[in-house]
DNA sequence: GACTCCCGCCAAAGC
DNA sequence: GCTTTGGCGGGAGTC
């Protein structure tokens, strides 16, 4: 039943015994928020005049009546019926709200009017989006007039016009409703939901949010980010940002605005903003924004030069108008983050999955087929992004060049891949169809549910085989060094339905996500290191908790926090320990949920890393061939073949025909380049989710994992499957002084999403130059017209991470082969801040007299900042 | 005292 | 010139 205050909380003086609804609306609103149905249900049988809102007394101790309860079941039954059911409650309400006004205005005056105003927060915009949702289908019929009258809305939600334009603002920068015409407005539901957030994601993409997101922590935590103009200029600027790549309004084709009024304010419009907030969740991981970097973000990209506390202040109060009604939509949801410098507010990406790369698909109900081919980008800058305000010159989103060349690099690898008896999409592709076969995708919400829950369970079956067969079936047994028992988050993740997340039903490419640094073998397997993009931020803005899960294996090179004086921790404003729950939770609705029934989350590891390391064999093998043939002038590669290269040769042979059919398994999951790099190319929009489950896992080796904090609005620990592997693929060789920039790990997740289905199964093409570029730009080490040749000239850039959180046992992959300590070079590029840590002992420093990378090479050893992760290297 | 965010002024744009 | 939109920031309510 829909709370007294959905009733008449707006009106300022609509009840006047709303008195008793007080005592019960004190419950927090945003709790009973959080439950359409509770705030659909209306009092059916309430008397205007004389028992006005005695039903909502009883709301909160038993609200569902044998006639809330038939009707919530017909309402899950039909959205349609439920719908109709609220539309028209709302409506009798609406007029019951006018008439008890009018009574009351009569009978009551000054003072005694005023007690019977409800609470502040019975006001709330989110409450009211609420109240103004329930009037309308989430999925309306075509055939129905879904038509918005603004003043209708207004006086029946009883709220002056002006709240229901900040509604409808966000909700028009989600295109659920567009403007007709003058006071009117057409409602859409969430049909074009998924598209718009494709096509956000994409653009935030395009943007490098995710760039900023890291480059604003890095600041935040250096204390550089200040409040002056100069600053944030200089930010801006190293975001690669001026007022030519200022995004714009967002359009979906067909859902263009036909009124010209946004044009004029469109800078701060609260639609693009709320287009730009959704943007950051969508691009980080894990999807929490802090509202704080969210504002800095939103401020450096409008006015560098206004940026002042005011500024910022107001910044801050329109994120939480658009926050409101996000949460209200159920797209996210506020969480606290505790950072050394205090408790900041929070919001957390609740929505569904967004997988950019599906075209013209709905995320609801097909784009979760994992992995998703890689089309053409849906949609398109041309189709999707339109610039409303052309009149100013405000440039169009464009294709980064440099992504464009990759994306045409990946459409060829994935129509390889494609072509391969194990298909990434497989798996998938089936259950999803089926899953896409379901009519109207709302219309039998129970029925979804349950058909998505089944499906993660086969899946996480399945892959669950595939892993477990595959590290079994390879003979190679790692020791335990780990084996502490699986996190409560298991029994959490087992208890977590799918429901939060609907839409998630995840590629198993997650699972196969080892985040582990593979262990050394006697072959001379060169090292993979995986870094979650996010703690690649956390790391470069040195998060205390940056950590990185060991591998259990006994050489197995973990890297662990080692800061543990700060614990940062997400808590949601109902309870701090539920984000973790959710999070962890949520994670599992992938498919690893029930792969960690059955495992240790040290055992996964092994097995995941085991099963990599064949795959990185036989990858390996094949660019050393590579090499030989083509390399024979570039003597840093020479050295990475092993000395027996020969013996090498013959073990690959008989290894690659015996182990081929487990690897591309894997290789479903990964990609692969020549590089000596294993680069598990994770679906972004999964991450996050994965991320938690792992960060469960993580916290069998870690009492810090206990916590969860986001690398955006907070620290989090990173654990294995969160942890991308930092690939240089233009470095072409191992053994470098890699130094790269957050921003070069933010930028993962692009190169992830496009590469996610082109995961290679044969012969990985050798990274092409636009790799390098695209690389290398959104490091920030070159601009956006600078192409570089794909060779080992850049040998020195930096990996930028959490040097004293890094801890790294080389040691153990460096058996026998005693890790030659050489300091990173001191970056010399646009990118040297993100190196700097403030105060760390284990600051980036410069390595080696040296610059010369093939030193490094020979020596197997890749650097991230301030610690060098050390790798097996004959 | 900090955090939230409601409220309504008022200017820009639309009609 | 009136109406509609919506940016904006004061300041009240809440924690």
């Amino acid at each position: 039943m829909q709370p007294a205050g959905g009733e008449m909380g707006t009106g300022d003086k609509e009840n006047h015994s709303s008195e008793p609804c007080r005592g019960i609306l004190k419950t927090p609103l945003k709790q009973a928020a959080t439950s359409h149905l509770v705030l659909t249900e209306i009092q059916p049988d309430c008397q205007p005049l004389t028992t006005p809102p005695k039903p909502k007394e009883i709301l909160p101790a038993d609200p569902w009546t044998p006639t809330s309860n038939l009707k919530m079941l017909i309402s899950a039954a039909s959205p349609e019926i439920r719908s109709r059911e609220q539309r028209r409650e709302l409506s009798n309400n609406a007029n019951m709200v006018l008439h008890m006004k009018h009574c009351l205005q009569e009978h009551l005056s000054g003072d005694e009017y005023e007690k019977t105003q409800p609470s502040r927060k019975e006001k709330s915009l989110g409450l009211l989006c609420h109240k103004f949702l329930a009037r309308y289908p989430d999925y309306p019929s075509t055939a129905e007039n879904n038509y918005i009258c603004l003043d209708e809305v207004a006086e029946e939600l009883n709220v002056e016009r002006r709240r229901i334009y900040d509604i409808l603002n966000v909700l028009e920068s989600l295109h659920m409703v567009s403007r007709l015409a003058k006071n009117r407005y057409a409602w859409h539901g969430r049909h074009n939901l998924s598209k718009t957030l494709q096509a956000l994601k994409k653009v935030g993409e395009e943007n490098k949010y995710t760039q900023q997101i890291q480059m604003v922590k890095k600041r935040e935590y250096e204390h550089e980010f200040d409040v002056d103009g100069e600053r944030n200029e200089d930010m801006a600027r190293s975001f690669g940002l001026n007022e030519n790549s200022e995004i714009s309004f967002v359009e979906l084709p067909g859902m263009e605005f036909r009124a010209a009024s946004v044009n004029s304010r469109k800078d701060k419009s609260l639609r693009v903003m709320s287009q730009k907030f959704v943007m950051l969740f969508l691009v980080s991981t894990p999807q929490i924004v802090s509202l704080e970097v969210a504002a800095k973000i939103l401020i450096g990209e409008d006015q560098l030069e206004d940026l002042d506390k005011s500024k910022f202040k107001t910044k801050i109060r329109r994120l939480y108008d658009i926050a409101n009604v996000l949460s209200s939509l159920e797209l996210i949801k506020k969480v606290h983050v505790t950072e050394e410098r205090g408790r900041k507010p929070a919001f957390k990406w609740t929505g569904p999955e967004v997988l950019p790369s599906v075209q013209g698909t709905k995320l609801e109900t097909t784009s979760t087929t994992c992995p998703p081919p890689i089309s053409e980008p849906i949609p398109s800058k041309q189709q999707c992004s339109k610039n409303l305000f052309p009149s100013r010159g405000k440039q169009n989103f464009t294709r980064h060049s440099s992504l464009i060349k990759l994306v045409k690099s990946i459409e060829n690898d994935r129509r390889k891949i494609q072509s391969a008896p194990t298909s990434p999409v497989k798996i998938s592709a089936g259950t999803h169809q089926d899953f896409a076969a379901f009519p109207s995708e709302m219309a039998q919400l129970p029925a979804i549910t349950e058909h998505k829950l089944e499906e993660q369970s086969k899946k996480a079956e399945e892959m669950k085989m595939n892993l477990s067969g595959s590290a079994l079936e390879c003979g190679l047994s790692l020791p335990k060094t780990v084996s502490e028992p699986e996190p409560p988050c298991t029994a959490a993740a087992a208890q977590q339905p799918a429901l939060t997340q609907p839409l998630i039903a995840c590629l198993p490419s997650h699972s196969s996500v080892s985040p582990v640094i593979l262990p050394h073998t006697p072959s001379g397997v060169s090292y993979t290191i995986y870094l979650h993009p996010s703690q690649a931020h956390t790391v470069t803005t040195y998060s205390p908790s940056f950590m990185l899960q060991p591998l259990p294996g006994a050489n197995v090179t973990g890297i662990k926090s080692i800061n543990s004086k700060v614990l940062n921790k997400i808590t949601t404003e109902e309870g701090d320990n539920q984000i973790a729950t959710d999070d962890v939770t949520k994670t599992l609705t992938t498919t690893e949920r029930p792969t960690i029934k059955s495992e240790t989350a040290s055992q996964q590891c092994l097995k995941r890393s085991q099963t990599l390391q064949e795959s990185h064999l036989i990858k390996r093998y094949r660019k050393d061939e590579e090499n030989l043939g083509t390399s024979l002038g570039d003597s840093t590669k020479d050295e990475r073949l092993p000395s027996n290269s020969s013996q090498m040769t013959h073990e690959m042979d008989s290894f690659l025909e015996e182990r081929q059919n487990k690897t591309e398994t894997l290789d479903q999951n990964m990609t692969f380049f020549p590089s000596g790099y294993l680069i598990p190319l994770t679906q972004c929009a999964h991450g996050n989710k994965a991320g938690f489950l792992n960060k469960e896992k993580a916290g069998t080796h870690s009492l810090q994992h206990t916590t969860y904090s986001s690398p955006i609005a907070g620290v989090i620990p990173v654990t294995a499957s969160e942890l991308k592997a930092v690939n240089i693929p233009a470095f072409h060789i191992t053994p470098l002084n890699i130094m790269l920039s957050p921003t070069s790990i933010a930028a993962a997740p692009v190169l992830s999403n496009s590469c996610l289905s082109s995961s290679n199964t044969s012969s990985a093409p050798s990274p092409s130059s636009s790799v390098l570029n695209f690389t290398l730009q959104h490091v920030g080490l070159t601009p956006a017209g600078v192409q570089v040749p794909a060779n080992p000239v850049l040998q020195h850039m930096v990996v930028p991470s959490q040097p004293e959180n890094v801890s790294h046992s080389s040691e153990n992959l460096q058996e026998g082969q005693p890790s030659v300590p050489k300091e990173p070079q001191e970056p010399q590029t646009v990118t040297e801040n993100f190196f700097r840590t403030p105060g760390g002992p284990n600051s980036v420093s410069s390595p080696s007299a040296t610059s010369d990378g093939t030193d490094r090479i020979s020596q197997g050893t890749l650097y991230i900042p301030q610690r060098k992760l050390e790798v097996s290297e004959d």
